[in-house]
DNA sequence: CGACGCTTTGACACAACTCAACAACCGTGG
DNA sequence: CCACGGTTGTTGAGTTGTGTCAAAGCGTCG
């Protein structure tokens, strides 16, 4: 198994038990990575699409751009994700990956793709378990942008990383590591820089969570859920 | 076949000419259509998942509530549209669909599409870059809602209903039938009712587009467009 | 005919944005 | 080793977009 860490194999064995020749596989579909250095794009808005990865490690973002240059994240994919899945079958790509660290990622094979899942149908419904949830995740993120107060939405931005990191083991219970700037994150939440800083002002004075030296602190769960009406991501 | 207006096969044959037995197999998923009176909900968030529909006829929503009961709308399904999907492999569904007007579904048995896409690959193929394609509409929706003015966002939205109606055959280039309340369009914007009459005023007083008496009217496309930041959508 | 839902408008409040300035930090090159 | 520019974080003041509350007009349907 070319990584000691198979965090998209842990991800899927949440959802359905795979079998060793399954798992392998899955293994084999992650094999020649490739380095992303910080700061470059792997695929830009209007690209030729045919073209998936999976991120072994490193963070990054899937964005929009708008014309004005305003930029919208989309989600923040972590160890395990797919990336890009969606502009297999569109012709171009409707959005663009950065990545903020050096990021590792993997490049996925259409062909072997197909004939993996056509030899092992489990994985096929396993993958698609994952793009489901994926969705899920940016349905929520669409409520949240549009029916939340910026608090309440940062609140369930931080929680919601932290359930996603802890599926694939990248954390604890109540401190994880996350290299992402304000500026960043307000790209991601619909706000302006200047006002994620406060945002974050309100939540260290509500006793609730910090963010400081790239490093999320939960300081208070329950609070924190209650105000921002968070239910765990399920199956 | 049971429709005379397949409006699902009109959708998928954009992308891939099918053969009349996929056809016939397509024809054949839409069977036992059953009616929704308006008003009535089909799916409700939590639901035990397992089920989808394809619409036919009629208006409706997907939405998620939240804690507080405030509603955001994710997407309105025209006919040919998949409604819950995600939900057959979720185990609860995440989000519910509500009938505006009465409406004609048919339920897709999850059984039989899978024998369907074993024994016509290309229909899988086909399927799939639908919900490609309503997920890059999605998270357009979300990049609107994050990043535009209410005004270019409402812009935004009736160009792309228009472009999604066309696509089935429902619409010409200039109007369309719209039996939305200003309260359903401020839960699909991200904003408050009231506001979203203000914003419909600006748009008719700029010329550009008059909802009245549940008809779009497109006066200048063009301006519209360029207020946007619309581009249309791919496939 | 009355009740109800939807639209429209005005007045006011508040959340979030912009502009501006400064502090802290970091990698780089002299 | 330090000086430097660039990036990021922090805070204040003033502005603007959007929400809330209130009320009236209008259709439609029972």
């Amino acid at each position: 198994m070319p990584f000691v860490n198979d965090h998209l194999a842990r991800k899927l064995t949440t959802f359905v038990k795979l079998s060793p020749t399954e798992l392998a596989g899955l293994a084999e579909l992650q094999s020649t990575p490739v380095n992303v250095p910080r700061g470059s794009d792997l695929m830009n808005q209007g690209d030729a699409g045919q073209l998936a990865y999976i991120l072994h490690a490193g963070w990054g973002c899937s964005y929009k751009v708008l014309r004005d240059g305003a930029r919208q994240i989309i989600t923040f994919p972590i160890p395990g994700d797919m990336i890009g899945l969606r502009s297999i079958l569109l012709k171009t790509s409707d959005h663009a990956f950065s990545a903020i660290t050096d990021v590792q990622v993997s490049r996925i094979s259409t062909t072997r793709l197909n004939t993996l899942v056509d030899e092992f149908p489990r994985l096929a419904t396993a993958i698609m378990w994952g793009t489901s949830r994926d969705e899920a995740i940016t349905v929520e993120h669409l409520a949240s942008i549009g029916r939340r107060t910026s608090l309440e939405r940062t609140a369930h931005f931080f929680l919601e990383l932290r359930d996603r990191l802890q599926l694939v083991g990248l954390t604890s219970d109540t401190e994880y590591e996350c290299p992402l700037s304000q500026y960043v994150i307000a790209d991601a939440l619909g706000v302006s820089a200047i006002h994620v800083n406060r945002v974050l002002r309100q939540l260290r004075e509500l006793e609730l969570l910090t963010f400081q030296d790239h490093k999320v602190t939960i300081i208070d769960s329950a609070g924190l859920t209650e105000l921002a009406g968070y239910d765990s991501i399920e199956g």
